[in-house]
DNA sequence: TATGATTTTTGAACCGTTTTAATTTCACTG
DNA sequence: CAGTGAAATTAAAACGGTTCAAAAATCATA
């Protein structure tokens, strides 16, 4: 079963490697009949020219980078990969999407894989749960391979394009508060994400900074999947008297709040006349949604794009750069789902 | 401006290419005073390796295969890849995703891309509006690369995974006459796709079945981008008297029924009471919307996962398999945004 | 300081194509 | 039928790394 080469091909047409060669690349020069007999080999053999070594005399001249994202079904990425995409292909690049489905492992391979691949550079949305892995990032370093983190790593320096998700929902408690809200609860992520981590402490912090105290019931954790939300946000309601319910929710993500959106609706309590629904991203769906959602936008586009203009600036320089750092802001979008309370 | 070499770096060095060899693969045979100046020439030089080269000796022992896409945006896609994903994952193979965006020229040098970097194969979504071109595939052929189409493309004889369209609306539209409506539109796609071609077909088809008469006002030209379709279902609906509306909707797909959902709202017409609405497609988000919307479900895992099935089985054979056609069936699902008519 | 063991480094071969210059074949021409 | 130019084919060099057997350098020990 051994690998069938262009030399193999040539042997069984009877002719050279040169001749062979020239029909994979369609030129003009072969003659038809030799062709055809090439041709039969070729697919008698099944062979496939192997892409590796028809790039490495000429040195590839098309120009590719990839991305890594967490998810791929969350618009969120997809949003981001689009930015990158859209700045990348208007210098000439095209982009590769994979998904690392938030495993360390599967980030490594990813990595490897495209620096392997003759592709020029990486955006990687880092996986950062746990004790943070990071001897793939400084393999890359080592062999100067650019990339850009969506996220910072701790204990690597390296280019990264992140959101300040703290100040973002510290923003958006403090306007509950100052609509006079009292009874506010955080939905919070799954818990091994840093960014559940980085929101719950914006939670608190909008507090010390205000006259409410917080307390530790404050939070409570729902996850992200849609399933999953929908159970504990459920179980949640279902647990407490009307009267104990908060007046506003902040939640982790969009989905999160279309879940428990869902759920307020089964159970027939009014968003935003009983509560006062909170979203964070600003997914697409979440302007759609009936009861269009008040949210913390993060600049999807702008986040890709900024990225991927850092990454091509990289690859582009003939020396090695020193890593850059940008942190964009968010927005928060006030939507029909929250409501200022006339207390 | 030249390309920097390993040689390069062996001579600035002063050692020979092996030993510098040995440093980017992190082999512990070389004396650390030796690794140090060779990093830092490395550093120094920006020195990348070519992944390309690298991979010519050994073979590459990586799988995978990649995917093109028409959307990144559009969850329907990014669920058929996330199938393809999953199964090939089980294979050991990783999973690329990249987006042509309905567009030729990206779709043709996509493919080349794929075909050129190692990857083992690719499944297309391809771009079949006007006339096709399909030289790109021809040339896949050629060198028997492996792919697999998620459409079927006149002209060309090669492996595709598709859903039966026409058969998939008739359903719909069947059941809406049967429950009684008689006053039902079809809301379509961008008049360029394939899609919206097939879709308007069996629309027609289903009448012809029926003692109802098909009339060509009843297909109304919305696209499928929400700003397209709001603006344009708000006119559709303004420009008409109350008692003029149909009773039922059938929609291009589940984001254009959304957005006509959004539109109906804010004009005060209760779905379904006033009007049924049905979908197509069966987004995640076409579920959990507060009115989850009735649709036409395609089997979005289940297409990526036997389009990987067929790509993977042709890339392990070492003989050239003959085309495969698998068509799978979609599933009409009744939730809540049609009603039937008590006439 | 010689010896053998061990660590480090070297250099040539190799991977599978494309490319080029050189060669062969072919079809005409005078 | 030799001579010529065009068309088709070949053979060898090139691409930029990795590998590995062998050489060289270093070390430990007697």
């Amino acid at each position: 079963m051994k690998k069938i080469t262009i030399e193999d091909v040539a042997k069984k047409a009877g002719v050279s490697k040169g001749t062979v060669s020239a029909v994979i690349n369609a030129k003009t020069s072969v003659k038809p009949e030799t062709r055809d007999i090439i041709l039969k080999v070729m697919k008698e053999s099944n062979f496939r020219p192997k892409g590796v070594a028809r790039n490495l005399k000429n040195g590839t001249q098309d120009k590719s980078i990839g991305i890594i994202i967490k998810d791929l079904n969350y618009p969120f990425y997809t949003a981001v990969a689009s930015g990158a995409k859209e700045y990348a292909n208007t210098k000439g690049y095209s982009v590769i999407i994979t998904s690392s489905d938030d495993n360390h492992e599967c980030e490594k391979k990813l990595s490897y894989l495209f620096s392997t691949k003759d592709i020029k550079g990486i955006i990687i949305a880092p996986v950062v749960e746990g004790t943070a892995e990071i001897e793939h990032l400084f393999k890359l370093k080592m062999i100067n391979y650019p990339f850009v983190l969506l996220e910072d790593v701790k204990g690597i320096q390296a280019n990264v394009v992140a959101i300040n998700n703290i100040r973002a929902i510290k923003k958006a408690v403090k306007y509950l508060i100052e609509s006079g809200h009292t009874k506010i609860v955080h939905f919070a992520g799954p818990p091994q994400s840093s960014h559940t981590q980085e929101r719950i402490e914006g939670f608190r912090h909008a507090f010390s900074e205000s006259p409410l105290i917080f307390n530790k019931e404050m939070i409570v954790s729902i996850g992200s999947h849609y399933d999953e939300c929908y159970g504990k946000a459920m179980k949640y309601f279902k647990g407490k008297s009307r009267k104990d319910y908060p007046t506003a929710v902040v939640c982790f993500n969009d989905q999160q709040a279309l879940a428990v959106m869902t759920v307020l609706k089964k159970m027939d309590i009014k968003v935003p006349d009983d509560i006062s629904i909170i979203g964070s991203d600003d997914i697409y769906y979440a302007e759609i949604y009936p009861v269009p959602l008040t949210t913390i936008r993060a600049p999807q586009n702008e986040i890709g794009k900024r990225a991927a203009e850092i990454l091509i600036r990289n690859i582009e320089s003939s020396t090695l750069l020193p890593p850059e750092r940008v942190v964009l802001d968010t927005e928060f979008i006030i939507r029909e789902s929250s409501r200022v309370l006339k207390n």
